[in-house]
DNA sequence: CACCAGGCAAGTA
DNA sequence: TACTTGCATGGT
């Protein structure tokens, strides 16, 4: 199995790597980034982190004093604006209340603490606190999606209903624990989901790992 | 026109 | 615990 994966990395790296992930300059943007891509694509949350970037405003003091309903209205393109507006404050105060409003402070503290963390805060699951702590904060944690479940079940790696935990802890025991590779993967999955699987089309010949492979 | 996108929380039984 | 529903814009 291990040599299984590997191979489907070397394959995929092959055919769209490196991707160069995450999209952002900042952590602060790759968190703000991974709050407003929640179920959307992301070339609606690139209009509205545009939004916040041409005001200015893509910075901790400023986006925690901007008004919440203004902090929405910039947001709308990414879609659910007025929850995802909550969620980015959420996070804000959070920051600003444990770790001084210092993203430095916050990425000191044991990953597997932090995680737990962000999790407590309001609007921040499993997939949002893992791109956090992989792609804001470096850190070897593997991020399961949509995509990572569609094509590895269809596949037969993993079972069609296996829940969050148990995808990632497949990827966990057959990889190097690494966070370049973490980065790279994922970021290879979307790829390949978004360029050759339709949703909810079922697995042909002709069809996401198949393709590639030939 | 219908359907989907790099989820998550809250409500119901 | 296991389903279901709301959230919302923009692209195909």
């Amino acid at each position: 199995m291990k040599r299984d994966l590997s191979r489907i990395y070397n394959l995929l790296y092959k055919q769209f790597g490196p991707r160069n992930w995450w999209p952002g300059d900042t952590r602060l943007e790759i968190i703000v980034g991974a709050i407003l891509t929640q179920n959307t694509a992301w070339t609606n949350v690139e209009k509205a982190i545009k939004n916040l970037k041409n005001g200015d405003l893509l910075k901790i003091d400023k986006l925690s004093r901007l008004p919440e309903k203004r902090l929405a209205g910039l947001i709308k393109p990414a879609g659910y604006y007025n929850i995802k507006a909550r969620r980015v404050k959420n996070f804000l105060d959070f920051l600003r209340k444990k770790y001084n409003g210092s993203l430095t402070r916050m990425f000191r503290t044991r990953t597997d603490v932090l995680r737990k963390k962000l999790l407590g805060v309001k609007g921040i699951g499993p997939e949002t606190a893992d791109s956090i702590l992989l792609y804001a904060g470096g850190k070897p944690v593997f991020v399961v999606d949509a995509y990572t479940k569609r094509i590895f079940s269809r596949h037969k790696f993993i079972a069609h209903d296996a829940d969050y935990t148990s995808i990632q802890n497949f990827f966990l025991k057959n990889l190097p624990r690494d966070a370049k590779i973490f980065n790279e993967f994922h970021a290879l999955i979307v790829e390949l989901g978004k360029n050759l699987c339709k949703a909810s089309k079922p697995l042909c010949d002709n069809c996401s790992l198949r393709r590639i492979k030939k």
